[in-house]
DNA sequence: GTCAATGTCATTTTT
DNA sequence: TGACATTGAC
């Protein structure tokens, strides 16, 4: 505690929060009031009590987060540091160490949302439904909800016909899950939730092990998150929730900001702490984010305020079109480099990842830029299908692995093959791949076979590093994209040679194991840090967490930002606002908020308002400097 | 079984 | 506009 207070300089409430007994408690932490560094000190203050650190665990959302809370802790925990990790991994790594309670094995593979595509359009495509009624993205979304809010699909009287039709395939899909020993991401959570409900003995084991909880971002958290939560604190009731209201902006997949009344009501005896200092922006900046924010509706009332200098006004452009629009953040990038900024101190912010093309077409050439989660790296499609080899070596019993890669590079295996596999599999209670072997005995595919042996080869390698280097070159796999020779190929053969490094660092830790390593691509983003001086283009959601000196916001129009589906809807227009207020928030020095008359919308040229966050600022020109010089 | 030509549809998406 | 999926011709 002296230590706390000797070296560093905490504002009173943050100190408050640091030093406060080992009660279930909830920070509201505002835009850039330094939670981050409140929670690990925190934990520090914990283990100085006494606390053993790996008895402390911290819950995040994003990877990135979690590296970023790794990174304070480990300023303090050498030796042993605090379990930190999102949600996903958490769940994963419980469910490794269970999976047989609940009728999966320790072997199985993670299926992401891709996968899940794959399946869902599978089964619709066997119950003979039609594909325009039952759009499989939707489904996959009305699925996770199923999963997320834990709803009775038992509970048949609740549903319409339609609902009744969409259990049947999701029925199906759970049970094609079970029989390809898989989860999707969802899973990994309620099954935890299962395995703890059902199983007391289990559920305390946990208690004991994780006797200190902190979660970050509670305000993003869903039903289901929460449940699990509940279960894990209900025995030592010693949980940190941090979070901000304003700043939610996934209601839409299910986050749930009425977990803050069940906190309080839950946890009556919680104290609540309120971080209303910002230590990041300036006046001008803080000063249009209230602005902002405060129409909307708010449960507790909060007035960020900042010690900062009022800095710059905060600068609106309207252009005329969205191309002049696209040129004008050139200018502005070029303005501030010129001035000394670096172009990783900048970055742009927009609404729907199609707004990027045609600012990247403007920076092309002119401007280092790199976009901030466009692709997931172990998105690709070679990832994929390197991945896809490496699971089904693991877990032979997942079809949809199978079916990705069994006919890639060509093996001449094509759909009809892959239905006579599929009778052959449904007759003997089979796998894909085992029925390769029944298959066999009735009719000779030289392709099935030498894959069969390249599989069955492959599964007695047991080191990463050894069975890569196998799956790549005796597949065929870097072969064929030789062959090719053009430059998409190349791309893809060069991110193979970086998964090929993902695979040798992961080779060298302690638990080197194929799953370990399956689990870390699903669940991970591998975004490494950007070492290279780029200016940062990315989308509003994106930009939560992170903070730039200088912020372009561009289609500050109404329809993009907020967004034409959510014109019509008070509680989706919030989270607009919130959304808007997030961006805003991002920025320490220099804020630029743009918008257009006219853009180039879904092939359509449509005519623009100024969005209806700003339409004031823009009108009284309050904030502007005025700047026309270009064109 | 593979490939090129048409049709269709366009939010956000931590994992 | 353009990405992507499904269809139809070889």
């Amino acid at each position: 505690m002296t230590d706390i207070l000797q070296t560093h300089s905490l504002n009173d409430n943050q100190l408050k929060a640091v030093l406060n007994d080992d009660k279930p408690m909830i920070i509201f932490a505002g835009a850039g009031s330094g939670k981050t560094r409140v929670l690990a000190y925190r934990m520090k203050h914990l283990i100085e009590l006494g606390v053993e650190p790996r008895s402390i665990l911290a819950i995040t959302f994003t990877n990135k987060s979690a590296k970023e809370m790794k990174r304070r802790v480990s300023e303090f925990a050498q030796n042993e540091s605090p379990v930190v990790g999102t949600f996903h991994a958490l769940c994963a790594r419980i469910l490794r160490e269970n999976a047989d309670i609940i009728g999966y094995s320790s072997h199985f593979v993670i299926f992401d949302s891709g996968d899940q595509k794959v399946m869902i359009k599978r089964i619709i495509k066997e119950m003979d439904i039609s594909t325009s009624m039952y759009n499989p993205s939707k489904l996959i979304s009305t699925f996770s909800k199923y999963v997320r809010e834990m709803i009775n699909i038992d509970d048949i009287d609740q549903f319409t016909l339609r609902q009744k039709n969409m259990i049947k395939i999701f029925r199906k899909y759970k049970a094609d899950k079970l029989q390809s020993d898989g989860m999707d991401f969802d899973d990994l959570i309620s099954n935890v939730v299962l395995l703890f409900t059902n199983n007391p003995d289990i559920l305390q084991k946990y208690q004991e092990r994780y006797r200190h909880l902190f979660v970050d971002e509670f305000q993003d958290t869903n039903a289901i998150q929460y449940k699990l939560l509940s279960l894990l604190s209900k025995k030592y009731r010693s949980i940190c929730v941090v979070g901000d209201d304003d700043q939610s902006i996934y209601r839409f997949r299910g986050a749930d900001i009425r977990n803050i009344d069940r906190f309080l009501i839950d946890f009556k005896d919680a104290t609540v702490f309120k971080l209303d200092q910002n230590y990041r922006s300036t006046k001008s900046i803080l000063m249009l984010a209230s602005d902002v924010i405060k129409k909307n509706f708010h449960k507790t009332k909060k007035q960020l305020w900042t010690d900062n200098v009022k800095g710059d006004p905060v600068k609106f452009l309207r252009t005329a079109t969205d191309r002049d629009e696209a040129y004008k953040v050139l200018s502005i990038i070029k303005k501030e480099h010129n001035n000394g900024v670096k172009f990783s101190d900048i970055a742009v912010f927009y609404r729907t990842n199609s707004q990027s093309r045609i600012i990247e077409m403007q920076l092309a050439g002119e401007v280092p830029y790199m976009i901030v989660k466009g692709h997931r790296f172990y998105d690709r499609k070679e990832i994929k299908d390197i991945v896809s080899y490496m699971q089904l070596v693991q877990n032979g019993e997942s079809n949809v692995c199978f079916e990705r890669i069994v006919n890639v590079p060509s093996r001449k295996i094509g759909k009809k093959t892959i239905e006579l596999l599929k009778i052959a599999a449904d007759k003997n209670g089979l796998s894909l791949f085992d029925a390769i072997g029944v298959l066999m005995q009735q009719k000779k595919v030289s392709g099935l076979l030498s894959f069969y042996k390249l599989i069955k080869e492959a599964k007695g390698i047991d080191n990463v590093v050894n069975l890569f280097n196998f799956i790549i070159t005796k597949s065929g796999y870097v072969d064929m994209l030789k062959n090719k020779g053009d430059t998409v190929s190349e791309n893809r053969l060069a991110n193979i040679e970086e998964l090929r490094n993902a695979v040798i660092e992961h080779s060298k830790k302690e638990d080197s194991s194929l799953e370990v390593f399956l689990d870390g691509a699903a669940l991970t983003d591998d975004s490494d840090d950007a070492t290279d001086d780029n200016v940062n283009l990315m989308t509003l959601h994106a930009s939560k967490g992170l903070e730039f000196p200088i912020v372009i916001i561009v289609g500050a129009d109404d329809g993009i930002i907020p967004h034409s589906n959510a014109l019509i809807d008070q509680d989706q227009m919030q989270e607009e606002r919130r959304l808007f207020y997030v961006g805003i928030t991002r920025a320490e020095k220099r804020l630029y908020i743009l918008s257009s008359e006219i853009r180039m919308m879904a092939g359509m040229m449509h005519g623009y308002k100024v969005s209806r966050f700003v339409a004031k600022q823009f009108k009284e020109n309050k904030y502007f400097l005025g700047d026309h010089k270009w064109k």
